[in-house]
DNA sequence: ACAATAAATGTAAACGTTTACATTTTAGGA
DNA sequence: TCCTAAAATGTAAACGTTTACATTTATTGT
């Protein structure tokens, strides 16, 4: 049997008013019935119906993360950042992937926003269209965007400093390593992190006197083989590039695995670099050169920044943390 | 302004139990009339109240999924299985971690099944304690455990063939590599993967009629450094073993780095072999002999089998689904 | 002891659905 | 045409809380 308040109101011979208000700690009430009705409430085993309490209070007490995709260490850190700062603010955390189709998304995002399934929302994505920019500000609550810059009212950002990390990596290569032929490998061109990192990329080049050979600008998709089909291709150019800055840590591994299979050394043949930091780049041989991105504090922050925004009584500018990246040597150049 | 079935009622000039059932596709409503209603609610807008609805329905259409911990690929795959079956179920799911406390999990547990604020659980765990088993027959909704077995009734399992994959290895070791002086480094003593994995080294060496020197197994704590540290001594026994089977991949990971400041090489002057085949293994070299856990099996499986059970009408007796795992081959050995 | 005020409690409505049951409308058969 | 059954719709209660407002009870200062 599931007790309520009225079982406990009887019992206490009180009213249900009283029961509601001595268990959510109205000062009102008088300690000693406060006492009693807590007392049967315990004896009761009673727990309320958080169901109805989410529906009289408007609220649900869950934030809601949305990712294109749950895949490798970047959104798992994410999911664990916000899950540890929601749980010890008292919100559950309810994940979805719109696995990476837009209509998905604009679909999760009418069913977590529209009266109030999610208290507030984080939403993680690098490829924002002016649909879900609408569905955005028009949701009524509090939302945080980890990637892309929406520019909203009131939304607040979480940005990876991915132009820097390119910028000082590509400088590096340029200056301490003395290449000046240096491929790219870039992600895909919807992505803004990945847009960013080529931009970092050319502006290096060009703060350097240096000009890009276009054809040694490839496009990839951010993964292994897409970066190993990006590698043969660069390989078989007449002019061939001494370095490689790929756009991620998975499609430096391709080129990894591209040089084994070409029998090329790294960095002897070729210089490669990554951006990232992932986990497996600390055990290539040789390891890795790449950009650190402190993945922990973003999901950490943006779920700092959501709580303090559904807390808030006033209304909160939108405010941008920059998460800045830093440059990880490795023996791969 | 957000509109409810009422307004639509009074536009469309009907009660709201018939919008209602218009917008539930109750058969009982004729066919003009379920037109209007809902090109009425179209455009309105209408969305219905989830909060209203859960509570009435007494369901939230939610899925919780419970874990020790989000860390590494193993959750990462776990979280991905499920989101992905219960999203194309029409759940969502409700994350959360508890941070390997007991307390945490009891109190998450009492949280999630009380008054059905989810309507389903899955339940990651290795560690279950008899006042854990207590909650989840109390839950009064659906379960199902990954991991360790608790052998209640209308709960299902899924298992992973820990004693099978380690028995393999080992006798592969055995057999085919002729090692006879093999150690063990084990997970933590509470975890049932951990001790299944140990049973299956131990019955292996007796099947083979071997017996294995005590100061050969050594307790780790699934870590990198755990792993370091337990290779460290076994090197500094007199009577050192030829081979190493970590228990699980990060440890073995932590016996590379110990050869490496030992200036030992792998396999020439000790094998390691590991478990789990997580994605680092394939790039150290040399390539790690481990066993594999098809784990995005795992998720699927589990979501899978909540939903059937959730969907059913009728009493489903406990299922056990065994997830077996597979040797990997590799030149650490 | 008596207002006046503060503290404690009670009453009842409200939240937006769903749904059992009642009623009305429609269709079909004689 | 009338009767009956089926189809469609309506009425109203119910779900378990919270909370505005009303009322009662206790406390204080004079």
């Amino acid at each position: 049997m599931d007790y309520t308040i009225k079982e406990i109101a009887e019992r206490a011979d009180v009213s249900i008013a009283t029961v509601s208000r001595a268990l959510n700690n109205d000062k009102r009430v008088k300690a000693s019935t406060k006492a009693l009705v807590v007392s049967i409430a315990r004896e009761f085993n009673y727990r309320p119906n958080i169901l109805a309490r989410n529906f009289v209070r408007r609220k649900s007490n869950i934030i809601g993360l949305i990712m294109p995709d749950i895949v490798d260490e970047f959104f798992t850190e994410v999911i664990k950042g916000v899950e540890s700062v929601a749980h010890s603010g008292g919100y559950f955390t309810l994940v979805a992937s719109t696995h990476s189709r837009e209509g998905s998304l604009l679909e999760t995002l009418a069913a977590f926003t529209h009266r109030r399934m999610v208290d507030g929302l984080i939403l993680l994505t690098t490829n924002l269209s002016p649909a879900i920019k609408k569905g955005l500000s028009e949701s009524g609550i509090p939302v945080v965007v980890i990637g892309e810059n929406p520019e909203l009212k009131e939304t607040d950002v979480i940005a990876i400093d991915n132009y820097q990390g390119a910028y000082s990596l590509v400088s590096h290569l340029i200056n301490k390593k003395g290449y000046t032929k240096i491929a790219h490998i870039a992600g895909p061109p919807e992505n803004s992190d990945a847009v960013q990192r080529k931009q970092g990329y050319l502006q290096a080049h060009q703060d350097h006197g240096l000009t890009v050979n276009p054809h040694w600008i490839v496009d990839g998709a951010f993964t292994i083989p897409s970066g190993e089909a990006a590698f043969r291709r660069l390989m078989s150019l007449i002019q061939k590039p001494e370095a490689i800055f790929a756009a991620n840590d998975m499609m430096a591994i391709g080129c990894y695995e591209g040089a084994d299979s070409f029998g090329l050394s790294i960095p002897e043949d070729v210089a490669v670099a990554g951006f990232d930091d992932i986990f497996v780049s600390r055990f290539l041989s040789p390891r890795l050169m790449t950009v650190g991105v402190p993945i922990a504090e973003v999901g950490k922050t943006a779920a700092t920044l959501l709580l303090d925004r559904m807390n808030s009584e006033s209304h909160i500018a939108s405010r941008l943390v920059t998460i800045s990246t830093g440059m990880v040597l490795g023996q791969s150049s």
